[in-house]
DNA sequence: AAACGGCTGGCAACCCTTTGCCAGCGCCGA
DNA sequence: TCGGCGCTGGCAAAGGGTTGCCAGCCGTTT
C-alpha cells in the first residue's frame, strides 16, 4: 500500500493499488457459480428473485464492476467510438468534437479522440490500428484517398464528416452551395474582382469551395483567382492578405474563418480598410467569428450539428441508433451566409495592386 | 460464415464484417506455437532469429495485429488515458485538449475525451467507470471534494489541472499571483473601485482568483464587488457587464475571456466606451482574446502546456514518464499579464452607477 | 564417452466474463 | 404414484493473447 509511508524506501512506482474484485470474488462470497452471478447482473430473468438479490447485494459489498475488456473480449464490443479529425488546433473541429461527445455520451459511448496532424500517413495508420480498439470512426476531413476509404469502410463502421465518398456513409455540410450566396453577395456589392485564399491543397471541402466559387464569379461575370494554398491558420492570414493586395481584388473569399481571421488582422496591420477598401469573406462561423473587429461576415456552418449527425449515422449502423426512421446514407447539411461588418460596398474605383508598405 | 450471402434473407445488421487473423491463424500458417508467434513479435531475443522471421513474415501475409482488448486483458494496460473536462464547449479547455492530446500520443497513449457537464454527479460517474477502461487520467478543474479526489486517486494514477488537492499530483496554472498583477495594473492606471465577474460557485480556480483579487486590492487600497455567479460563457457576459455597470466600478475582471468578451460585447450594445469608460480584464488568453475588439487585456494563461505537463505527470505515474528527473507532485505554472486595447486610464470622474439605457 | 548447460519452442494455465448446454429439483396433472 | 415440464444454477468452453515452466536438442567440456 502505497499510503502508508512505510519508512525505509518509497518504492519507484507510486502506488501498488490492490487490484478489484472479480466476478468470482462475487461469486465465493454468496456460495454461487460465477456464471450465475454473470445472469443475476445481466440476464434479469434468468436467475430467480431471491438469489439475484443476494448477488446484487454481495456486488454493492464488494464494490464489484464488471470489467469492460473482458466483457468486450467476448462480446466484441468496446462502447467507444473514435473520432479523428486533421488538427485539433483548429476551431472549426471545436465543434465537431462537441457534437460527436455530446451525442456519443448520449447513447453510452465514451470517444477517442484522434489528431492526425494533417498527415496521410498518420491517418492511415491509425486508421489501421483503432479498428481493434473501438466499435466505430467517425473521419472528419479525411485526407485519404476514395479507394482508401471505401476499404476502410469494408473493416469497421465509419462514418466521414465532410468527404463524400459514393458508398461510404458521411455527412457533408453544403458549402458548395453557399458559396454561390457569397458570391452573390459580394457582386451585388459590386465587386468585380474576387480573390480566393485556398486551404490545404489535400482538403477535400476546400476544393469544392472553390470550384463553386470560380463557376458562380463565373457565371456572373466576375474574376476570380485562386490564391495559396495556405495552412488554415491565423498567421497564414498574413499571406493571404498580402497576396490577396498583389491581385487588385476587392475582396476575398478565404477557405475557412481562421484565415479569413489572419487575413482581417493582416490588413488592419497594413491600414487598408475593411470592408472600404476590401471586403472579406469567411468560412464555418467559428467561435470568434462574431466578436472579431470587424466581425465577419461568413458562411455559418451548422458545425455541431453535423457532429451530432455523423455520430448518430454511426450508431445507427451499430444497431445503436434512435430507431426513428431508415438508416441515411448520406447527409446533406445547409449553410446560411451571416453577413456582418467585414463586407460592404466595393470601393468607387477598383483597387489597383498595392505594393507592400 | 457471414461473409457469404446465404441467399435467403439478408441480416438487419448491414455489413457482417469477416473476422480479422488472430495469433493461432499466424501459428498455424507457419507451423509453430501460439506462444512462439506471442514470443517472436513481442519478446525479441526470445526466439531464434530464423523463426522470428518466418513468423513476421506470416503476420505481415495475414495482416495480423494483436487484438489490443485480449491483451489488455492480461496486462491490465490499455494503453489509453481519459481527459476529463467540466465543459468542453469553453475554449479555455481546448487548449488543455490539445496539449494532453498531443502528449499523449507522443507516448503512444490513445486519448478518451470526457465532458462532465459541470456536473458533480456526471463526473463521479466517470470517475467510477472509467478507471476500469483506462490507465490513467488527467482530471481537469474538478468540481469535487479534496477527499473524493484523494479516494480516486488511490485507486488509478491521477493528476489533476487546476485544482490542488495535498497528497493528489496536479499542476495548477498560478492565476493567483497573476490576479495581483492585475489588479496592480488596474491601479496604476488611476482605477479605484473594481467589480469581479465571479465564475461557477465550484470552481475552485474562481474562488482563488477572488481572494487574490481582493487582497490585492486591500493592500491596494482599492474596492473590489464580486459579482455573480455567471456561467463561463459569452451570453452570461451580458448580465455581468449590467452589474458591473450597477456597481459604478470603473474596471471589471472577469473568472475568464469568455465571460470576458460577453462583457465586451454587451458593453458596446450599451454604448460605454471601453477603455474609455469601463476597463475590462479578462483570464487564460484564450484564442479570440487577441482579436475582438478591443482586444482583451487579459492573463495569460499557459494552457497547452498545462495539459502537457499533466500528461507527463501521469505518464511518470505509469512508468511511462520520459525518465529526465524525478517525477513531479505538484507543478505551478506562471502566468504573464498580456495588456491589450481593453484597459485604460480611469475616467476622469469615477463613473456612477448608471442605470440600463 | 558422458555429463552438463544454453538455446529454443511447446504445453497449459491464466486474465475475466459470457453463454450453451445440461442436470437437478419441485410441482403439476394424469 | 409417476411422467413431464419449467425453473434454476452449475460446468465448461470460448474469446485472444501472455508467460512460467519444462523438455528436447545440440554443442561443449572434462
Amino acid at each position: 500500500m502505497a499510503v502508508e509511508s512505510s519508512g525505509a524506501l518509497a518504492p519507484p512506482v507510486p502506488a501498488a493499488r490492490r487490484s478489484p474484485p472479480t466476478i468470482s470474488d462475487v461469486a465465493d462470497r454468496c456460495g454461487v457459480a460465477v456464471s450465475t452471478v454473470s445472469r443475476a447482473l445481466t440476464r434479469p430473468g434468468r436467475v430467480s428473485e431471491a438469489t439475484r438479490l443476494r448477488v446484487v447485494a454481495a456486488a454493492e459489498a464488494l464494490g464489484y464492476q464488471a470489467n469492460p475488456r473482458a466483457r468486450s473480449l467476448l462480446s466484441g464490443r468496446t462502447d467507444t467510438i473514435a473520432l479523428l479529425v486533421p488538427d485539433i488546433t483548429n476551431p472549426f473541429f471545436f465543434g465537431v468534437v462537441r457534437g460527436t461527445q455530446r451525442q456519443s455520451a448520449a447513447a453510452g459511448y465514451a470517444q477517442l479522440l484522434v489528431d492526425t496532424q494533417e498527415s496521410v500517413e498518420v491517418e492511415a495508420r491509425e486508421l489501421a490500428r483503432l479498428p481493434k480498439s473501438v466499435d466505430g470512426l467517425v473521419l472528419a476531413a479525411s485526407r485519404l484517398s476514395d479507394d482508401e476509404l471505401v476499404e476502410v469502410a469494408a473493416t469497421v463502421p465509419l462514418v466521414t464528416l465532410n468527404r463524400d465518398v459514393p458508398s461510404v456513409p458521411g455527412v457533408v455540410i453544403d458549402t458548395t452551395s453557399g458559396m454561390v450566396q457569397v458570391v452573390e453577395h459580394l457582386a451585388s456589392l459590386g465587386h468585380r474582382h474576387l480573390a480566393f485564399a485556398a486551404g490545404p491543397v489535400t482538403s477535400w471541402s476546400g476544393a469544392r469551395r472553390w470550384r463553386a466559387v470560380r463557376a458562380a464569379a463565373r457565371r456572373l461575370g466576375l474574376t476570380a483567382t485562386r490564391l495559396g494554398p495556405f495552412a488554415p491558420t491565423v498567421e497564414s492570414g498574413a499571406a493571404a492578405a498580402d497576396a490577396t493586395l498583389n491581385t487588385g481584388a476587392t475582396a476575398v473569399v478565404a477557405f475557412n474563418d481562421v484565415l479569413a481571421i489572419g487575413v482581417l488582422k493582416r490588413l488592419r496591420e497594413r491600414g487598408v480598410g475593411v470592408p472600404q477598401e476590401v471586403s472579406v469573406v469567411g468560412c464555418d462561423d467559428i467561435f470568434g467569428a462574431d466578436f472579431c473587429h470587424p466581425s465577419l461576415t461568413t458562411l455559418t456552418a451548422p458545425v455541431e450539428s453535423a457532429g451530432r449527425v455523423a455520430t448518430d449515422m454511426l450508431l445507427d449502423q451499430l444497431g445503436r441508433g434512435t430507431g426513428r426512421g431508415v438508416p441515411r446514407a448520406q447527409e446533406v447539411l445547409p449553410t446560411h451566409l451571416t453577413v456582418r461588418e467585414s463586407t460592404g460596398p466595393a470601393p468607387a474605383r477598383a483597387a489597383r495592386p498595392r505594393s507592400r508598405s
